[in-house]
DNA sequence: TCCTCATGGTTACACGTGTAAGTTGGGATT
DNA sequence: AATCCCAACTTACACGTGTAACCATGAGGA
């Protein structure tokens, strides 16, 4: 309607309309304990918040209590995909649940120190998908701000998914299958080592938990050429399935397949990890592991909510959501 | 939890410790126009801040302004691939660059009103990828918060992409090929129309110019057997080429085509859009419309950053970054 | 009658910042 | 010599909220 200078509506409008002190809205609408408010009084703050269209401003509220309902969700500068995309989309429906707010901030290398942007948000919980500095870790600590890493080195830290599970369930797949001697393709990509490594580490334990020769592991970049070369040397070393990283990288080793001329999962078996929607759609269509991100993003929710109210972070059922859908590759 | 509370470090530390008063800190640090200060004290000041690692409160900042350096990107309930994704991570280093703070709420249904996200957050900007009611934006407005529709039906808005030519060059390339009568894959997911229409929209348009017939236009699931059907009606009504909304869709149409025993591109051409990395690696290599993300990315942080300045919009030179990648399939 | 105590509120302060409105002291101008 | 001005600061207030500390009232017990 007219010109700029719609004033915020603040507790004061709302105490002015419903006839009571500002002190009283705010203990009416944050339902703050030990304090006795009247039913009369409660409804007419109520009803007046409403009719005014009251919403707290966020940043009175956090420069007063020094702690905001943002949770930052730090991604790394890789490229995320449709499952962390949809996860965090659960993660954001769980929070909003417990009152809380997610923020997405996506990685990027040109980035100024971390520092300052929690510094200047002061989330009330902090995500990490990339790894912090011990300086930064303890910083944030004594900042009173709860830190989830959802990925880590440092034993004891649970992972939002356990990666080696995964790649445990890749060969557990392959191996009960009859093949023997496994290949395990890694990305061409430095950034995602934290994924890739401990995968890797699953597929391993799983061969040596079985007596199996330690499987053989070759970059494939995401080309059919480079892809070829990596499948003739794996039929050279015996090897006659794989675990890929993930269904981009699986996919391209069907690529490599098909390029040499042979056909999957006959000459070579292959299975992926994710189920992005062109796995079905592939040539021949792709085997691969899946986790439930719904339960995933619940799970990294509760983790959050736990770790601000200082209590212990609940298990994740992994066991039960990582699950191999089963097509033809493999 | 942990009693080490460390305080944090406000600007009235660094004036103690450099000797001056809080005021001259504040108006140092933020080069305050028509304030003269001494090389001096500046430095001394700066010396203070950097030694304390002293990082304003965006709480107290945004409290007093009334406006904050946040740009807030609301994305709709739709799966992102990764193109969006590394649009957001060019986004997000070009609005570093002029000191604004990306964060990126994931939409999700249950969500309760954006009304109460934007009222908490009060950015400067709010980036929207979905519709709002009049209501909201005649609010925002006179809150002041700048509003970046990159979608909408609105007509004089720019988008940030221009689907329509993303159609047109999609059937321009078939075209030359000598196809005349065309087809469109459309997507099997409500909740992407306001994409998929205008790309149709283009492909129309480019016929009408040719005077070629109507496109086809049929909803294409990323099922194989669905797909397949699909490919049966089109090649029945004559078509010889199809345009998918996006990669996925093409590669779908691509296995529909394999499960007719029929080949790409001779009994049919498939053209993609988005050049995802499985679409060099499918059977035959996907021909595909790309957008150079990286261009995109900047435009919008300047479209932005002209809005919270109330400037007008820089246009975005559409034409020279939607090309097509040729490779097989068309 | 006086004290206690719960109920239902209000007053007052702090959080950390930006900025308008003073306040100096010392040259340059008249 | 009085005046004015300007550089270089400082003082003081406002933003909107949460919450501790205070206050009034009336009921109940000694």
């Amino acid at each position: 309607m007219s010109e700029s200078t719609t004033k915020r509506v603040t507790s004061a409008d709302v105490a002015r309309l419903a006839g009571v002190s500002r002190a009283t809205v705010s203990y009416v609408l944050n339902d703050t304990p030990r304090q006795t408010i009247s039913a009369g009084t409660r409804t007419r703050v109520l009803d007046a918040a409403a009719r005014l269209g009251y919403s707290p401003s966020a940043a009175a509220r956090t420069l007063r209590t020094g702690r905001s309902d943002v949770v930052l969700c730090l991604l790394p500068d890789w490229p995320i995909g449709p499952e962390v995309g949809s996860m965090l989309g659960r993660l954001s429906s769980a929070l909003t649940r417990h009152g809380l707010t997610l923020v997405v901030h996506p990685g990027n290398r040109e980035e100024r120190p971390m520092t300052e942007l929690w510094k200047a948000i002061t989330p009330a919980a902090v995500i990490a998908y990339t790894e912090f500095s011990e300086a930064d870790i303890t910083a944030m600590r004594s900042a009173g701000v709860a830190i989830v890493e959802a990925v880590s080195r440092r034993k004891g830290r649970s992972l939002a998914v356990p990666q080696e599970l995964v790649g445990r369930r890749q060969a557990e797949h392959l191996t009960q299958a009859g093949h023997t001697r496994l290949g395990f393709a890694y990305p061409d990509d430095e950034r995602v080592r934290f994924f890739a490594e401990p995968r890797l580490a699953g597929v391993r334990a799983a061969c040596a938990g079985l007596r199996l020769p330690t499987p053989v592991g070759l970059t494939v970049p995401l080309d059919p050429a480079a892809a070829a070369e990596a499948v003739r040397r794996w039929r050279a070393t015996g090897v006659t399935a794989v675990c890929a990283y993930n269904d981009e990288v699986a996919l391209a080793v069907l690529a490599g397949v098909r390029g040499e001329g042979l056909t999957v999962p006959d000459d070579l078996a292959v299975i992926g990890v994710d189920d992005i929607p062109p796995a079905r759609l592939a040539d021949p269509p792709l085997t691969t592991v899946t986790t439930d991100q719904t339960v995933v993003g619940a799970h990294l929710a509760a983790t959050v909510v736990a770790a601000i109210s200082g209590r212990a972070a609940p298990d994740l059922p992994a066991a039960d959501i990582v699950r191999v859908v089963r097509r033809v590759s493999a």
